[in-house]
DNA sequence: CATCGGACCTGTTAGC
DNA sequence: TGCTAACAGGTCCGAT
């Protein structure tokens, strides 16, 4: 489900539920997601006031105002809804913070490749060390993927899906820059022109920022915290389309698997 | 180091 | 209609 501009939307959705509010109670109903829940977050989390939730990569992070962190990634599946206490449980639902407001932040994950990890104050979590820049700051430009991408012969679309080159970009929006980039998913990342990655880089800076304007992309289940799907499938161009006309020249987009993972593109518009 | 394949887990959909 | 296989928005890990 989510990649960076679904993690923004539902950051932005739990704010104002969140910050300022203090936690009252943490019930751990599976606490074998893709890592074990650590025992701070029962232990600690429970009296907290919640200060800040903030988003890095596709990692999410609620720090308290003793300085320390709860850390979740919702991997492929996973929703961050807040919800009135009585809400009936439902089979995925893995964690509920209770709030001091009444109402609780649940955490649902069907297939369990998320995580809720615990960031202690003054510490910077391993998995958040090495990460590339965020995609819509600015550090993060044309040049920068030109230069660590020389000598590379992975596909180009691989090199954009790395997070430690830049970090956001999943399987959706890696497809969709590329074509608004004009530059094949398949050539080698080595033998991409700087220009070609100046444009590149635009055409994913413009395209998260636009889907997080429309809530992200629902393709199943996507929900921001208050309930509501995303809208930018419907602006898609070519994920999911393959062997749908180009939208812009009309070519039957192609469709094939690239590092494991599906991918669409236009062979006329895309070289 | 870079690259590739496999693994994790469940639900939905395509195909026979 | 029903069963099975393939596939899904992510990313870590080990082998090469």
């Amino acid at each position: 489900m989510p990649e960076l501009p679904e993690v923004e939307t539902t950051r932005r959705g739990l704010a104002p539920h969140l910050e300022g509010r203090r936690v009252t109670g943490v019930v751990l109903r599976r606490p074998d997601l893709r890592w074990p829940i650590p025992a701070e977050v029962g232990r600690d989390l429970p009296g907290r006031r919640i200060e800040a939730v903030r988003r890095r990569a596709k990692y999410l992070l609620l720090d308290t105002d003793a300085g320390d962190s709860a850390l979740l990634h919702l991997g492929m599946s996973g929703m961050l809804r807040v919800l009135p206490a009585d809400t009936p449980v439902g089979t995925h639902d893995h964690v509920d913070l209770a709030l001091d407001s009444g109402r609780v932040l649940r955490f649902t994950d069907p297939r369990r490749f998320g995580c809720l990890l615990w960031q202690p104050a003054g510490t910077t979590h391993e998995l958040l060390q090495g990460l590339g820049p965020e995609p819509l700051s600015g550090d993060f430009d044309g040049d920068r993927l030109y230069r660590l991408s020389r000598g590379r012969s992975a596909p180009v679309k691989t090199f954009l899906m790395d997070q430690r080159i830049v970090v956001g970009v999943g399987n959706i929006y890696a497809a969709e820059s590329l074509f608004r980039a004009g530059i094949s998913p398949l050539r080698a990342a080595g033998k991409v022109s700087r220009e070609r990655y100046v444009a590149l880089a635009g055409a994913v800076r413009e395209i998260l920022a636009y889907a997080i304007t429309r809530g992200g992309t629902t393709l199943r289940d996507f929900l921001d915290p208050d309930g509501a799907p995303g809208y930018f499938e419907q602006e898609l161009a070519v994920y999911g389309r393959g062997g749908l006309p180009c939208p812009a020249c009309g070519t039957a987009l192609r469709e094939a698997s690239i590092g494991q993972r599906a991918s669409v593109w236009c062979p006329r518009c895309q070289r």
